[in-house]
DNA sequence: TTGAAAGCGCTAACAG
DNA sequence: CTGTTAGCGCTTTCAA
């Protein structure tokens, strides 16, 4: 195991200081291009690699930027990384992640972790479990912040979102559309930000369509196929069960068709679904699942672009003025939600 | 923006040096607890973070490990990453994340990068396109590394994966068991060494089942649904098409449903269908497919805890053996092998 | 255009 | 038990 070069290395078999070796790797203008080219073939010589602890340390930046998400190895989120790595790495940056797993005490922890290991940035969607927002909201004041899906309203920090409003609207007005009168809404915990914006889209695109609001047709639940059929069961039991429900996740939504069935009853003739996420698989199961496209892989990289722009002022000593990106949702129409009429 | 305490700042604070501050907070055993106490006291006044990028410098040691895959959404590797996370940030180690994209020139990228960001270990999984190893083989001389899935087959470098060949002879056996005669294999690139492994199982089975290797059975294809369908068309305009079809992933397996539905004809009374990998909603589709499962998420942490071990005796200086763990694939039998003999 | 010198924050001998 | 000193590899004035 050999000791990896250095520009000192590098300096001594030239006969200069490592100073100009410094300046002829870094592109610097006040030097020859006679030493320039002879540093960059001794540096290939000795397979040099500059060690970014050091020039980290000295500048002041790591060239990392973090990434915490409570799972990465949901459909959504493992998506949406895919989405800021790229934009990240073509930038220069090695992107470091971790997953809260949706509690606000690893979660935490994860954060001190970026912080010590002097992240440039970081891009984070809430742990479900966060209902205290300091940790975030303090972080802001030292490292540069986006946050994306599950946000927080603080003017202070930048987020990237889609419309779950609008999301939400725009399923129920296709149930409308197709038929369906009595609506439930299998709906996530309403303190996490998306997940209170459907519910709330949901009731006001009932009012709009002149429907009742019925409390027994709003289900809290996680978004897993189990909770979404234990919770559809709980529906189908109900004396005047609803005859669509809008679920806010594709999980859900599986989980529901699955209870449905159980139940002898057939998708979409006697219930409609619609889901949320437009997982990978939606499209291919049976029937196909009507769903919501929150371009997931669009918000990753729309949050790694203003986290670009966020740095870029911070180094040019700029003001910035955190940024909101709305994303338009799109409804997706299959099978699961074709009423015959 | 404040700059953050530093343990010279703590030091002054508390009128001794930064060295015994040093000392107090890294449980070294030269230092009084009263001293000691004092120190912790003061670090949560300042909010002290400790700057791993100075003491990553000064030890030769940056507590990051990269892991490098092709694709950071699919599933497979999604499951691996999150995984290999649990166990990395457990042990206190920052992760770090790249994808190749299954280009082998943007894999050499990333592995520099890694490189520059002084990582003291590697876990990766081959791109598709990579076949000449060096980059790996040097790579493995001066930073532990551990390859999983796509791996190569080099005594020097510690790999997890799983059993491919048991796993396609799983899948050919069952497939006869059901009564199914003429079986045809969507297969990966042989030189992928996860498909080349599985080409060489069913060839095994085949011939233990005494039923002859067809040439024309054999169709290479990328692991997407689309290649599925077209890879499955071919099959079905034989003169004499196939019974049944093991897929060498669940993709593959949905686009064969797909293809053979679209004739007309039924999985799995006409055709079986046996996929691989064992996607999140792989039971959840109709038919539901039979697949191997390949347990990604044991896998990531089963190629994490290789790689803190082997960190572990290079730290002591002790030499180190490269570790090869192989996993049993299981067989999950769901509707689309299930024929009615 | 190049060199000399200082220092980023921390740790590890060694001395006291 | 605590302090002194030196230096990890790099960048950045400032001077030559």
């Amino acid at each position: 195991v050999r000791k990896p070069a250095t520009i000192v290395d590098i300096a001594a078999k030239l006969g200069i200081t490592p100073s100009a070796v410094s300046k002829a790797l870094n592109g610097h203008p006040r030097i020859s291009d006679e030493t320039r080219n002879a540093v960059i073939t001794v540096a290939r010589e000795l397979s040099y690699s500059p060690n970014s602890l050091a020039s980290g340390l000295r500048r002041g930046k790591s060239g990392l930027i973090a990434i915490l998400v409570p799972g990465i190895h949901y459909g959504f989120f493992s998506t949406a990384i895919k989405g800021a790595e790229e934009v990240l790495s073509r930038k220069g940056y090695n992107v470091i992640i971790a997953q809260s797993k949706d509690s606000a005490d690893l979660e935490r922890r994860q954060l001190d972790g970026f912080r010590r290991a002097k992240v440039e940035g970081i891009i984070a969607s809430l742990a479900m479990e966060t209902q205290d927002y300091r940790p975030y909201t303090s972080l802001a004041v030292d490292i540069p912040l986006v946050l994306f899906d599950r946000t927080i309203s603080d003017e202070q920090i930048s987020g990237v979102m889609v419309d779950d409003f609008a999301g939400a609207v725009k399923a129920v007005d296709h149930l409308v559309e197709m038929g369906y009168k009595r609506i439930g809404h299998l709906a996530g915990l309403p303190h996490v930000m998306p997940f209170g914006r459907r519910i709330d889209g949901y009731k006001y695109a009932l009012a709009k369509h002149g429907l009742p609001f019925r409390n027994e047709y709003l289900r809290h639940c996680a978004p897993s196929k189990e909770e979404g059929i234990i919770a559809t069961e709980k529906l189908l039991n109900l004396s005047e069960p609803p005859d669509a429900i809008f679920a806010h996740s594709d999980h859900l939504a599986f989980g529901a068709v699955s209870a449905i069935r159980n139940r002898g009853l057939s998708v979409p003739a006697d219930i409609g679904i619609v889901g949320f996420s437009n997982e990978e698989l939606s499209g291919d199961v049976t029937p196909s699942i009507t769903t919501v496209d929150q371009f997931s892989e669009t918000m990753g990289a729309a949050a790694a672009e203003i986290m670009i722009d966020q740095l870029h002022h911070r180094q040019l000593g700029k003001p910035y003025t955190p940024q909101k990106r709305l994303l338009s949702p799109k409804l997706i129409v299959r099978q699961s939600s074709l009423k015959d009429k």
